[in-house]
DNA sequence: TTGTTACATTTGTCCTACAAATAGAATTAA
DNA sequence: TTAATTCTATTTGTAGGACAAATGTAACAA
């Protein structure tokens, strides 16, 4: 099969087949694949391109490969392909809009797991986290400090899955505050002046009362500058 | 550099370079990238080498090739990673639930941006779906029809990157209400008894009556089944 | 039975060669 | 001079062969 060059080159095509193979029969985390040879031969591409399909798979995390031993399929980490294509640069504004939108969404979902499985062991260690921050001052606070507290509410939350997805769109947000904040400013501002700033320790202050619903509002304003962001910049 | 086998792969450093590569040089969409013979020499790796990572880099989408114009720089879709490793087959029972918590926490934290968009025009399309859906019967909803109103709800909320991402996750949880019908069955006819099922028609009257809080709610209990496999199956 | 050695298999890496596409230069036509 | 055409050199895509390193397995020895 010595095509020349396409839209969807053989490498794309192998990949597919490879997927549609383990699909096809059923595989399971811990079975093992023909091996490069067979692939060649089996859809007729030279070992080189099979290789290539081979390392796609192989760096999501799909398969492994070991000398003698051949491949075999492998319970993928879900979000490896998608950290390694988060580089802020590379982002529009419409996809960084779109992330600060899923983050709020997150943020005020997950409260439902929060109040569900908050206890006074937890209550107590995010009252220590709000009261080191307090000390700090809060014009003071690092990023990581703000990091740190709500990486404590998705952990009692207890889905793993949504604290991995949130680590990985944090440099976003990041970039965002620096590289936009001539608009961050001001907004941070206004709502300095207003009052309207809500706090760490007033988020502990709704769990601590059990109001889930007073929770979800403070954290919608708690993330306003986002919300701003959002809906009015541009 | 002829090195043997070892854990990390001469294509999974070069990948990684490549990576080093356009973020130190602040590359964005449209700057092209040295070609695979430059890398080859510049990385002391064969073509061949080097060629495996851009695979890697081509199927994610950072990148594309083309002849004599070589590689340049791409906005990645941001799940395509996602969706390739998504197969229900491989996934763990823990990784399930997690992305059923997701998708409760999604469905609930985006009434924020549901109620901030809606219109009397997308209350109408709405209603279409929805009085559809009540011809048909509740126990002849397809999973279409499921799917159809709550993709509307995201489509309203206007995230694209949250509406693919529930179109990535949606196979599990079709591949779960199957795959644990044993357990979901009884689920159902018991909140059937009690009659505390939520239907679409009940999440528009929330809609309409711009109630937030009511709607989050009445989406909890919507998603009540996934909700109990969550927190009670095993 | 247990420990050691040798062998065969499989992945990882390198190299060379050529086909196909195409950007850019050279050439020709208007 | 400008526009259309042809040529050429470059670059990716694919093939195939070679060897190194690791390692499961079988043969062998204690």
């Amino acid at each position: 099969m010595k095509t020349g060059l396409s839209t969807t080159t053989l490498a794309d095509q192998v990949e597919e087949k490879i997927i549609e193979y383990i699909k096809e029969n059923h595989l399971v985390p811990g079975d093992s694949l023909p091996n490069e040879m067979q692939f060649s031969e089996m859809l007729g591409t030279s070992r080189n391109v099979v290789r290539e399909a081979l390392s796609r798979l192989r760096m999501l995390g799909l398969i492994q490969s070991r000398t003698k031993r051949g491949i075999v399929v492998t319970e993928p980490p879900l979000l490896n392909g998608f950290k390694k294509v988060l580089d802020p640069n590379l982002l529009s504004i419409k996809t960084i809009k779109e992330m600060m939108g899923m983050r709020i969404a997150l943020e005020i979902g997950i409260a439902e797991f929060l109040f569900a499985n908050i206890t006074e062991k937890k209550i107590e260690e995010l009252e220590q986290i709000v009261s080191r921050q307090q000390a700090i001052g809060i014009n003071n606070l690092s990023v990581e400090d703000e990091m740190i507290f709500h990486t404590k509410i998705y952990e009692i939350a207890g889905n793993d899955f949504i604290l991995q997805f949130n680590r990985i769109m944090h440099p976003v947000f990041e970039f965002s505050k620096q590289n936009y904040e001539s608009y961050f400013q001001p907004v941070n501002e206004k709502l300095n002046e207003k009052g309207d700033i809500i706090q760490h320790t007033d988020l502990l202050r709704f769990i601590k009362n059990s109001d889930k619903e007073g929770y979800q509002k403070a954290m919608q304003k708690h993330l306003k500058p986002y919300w701003e962001f959002l809906y009015n910049y541009d």
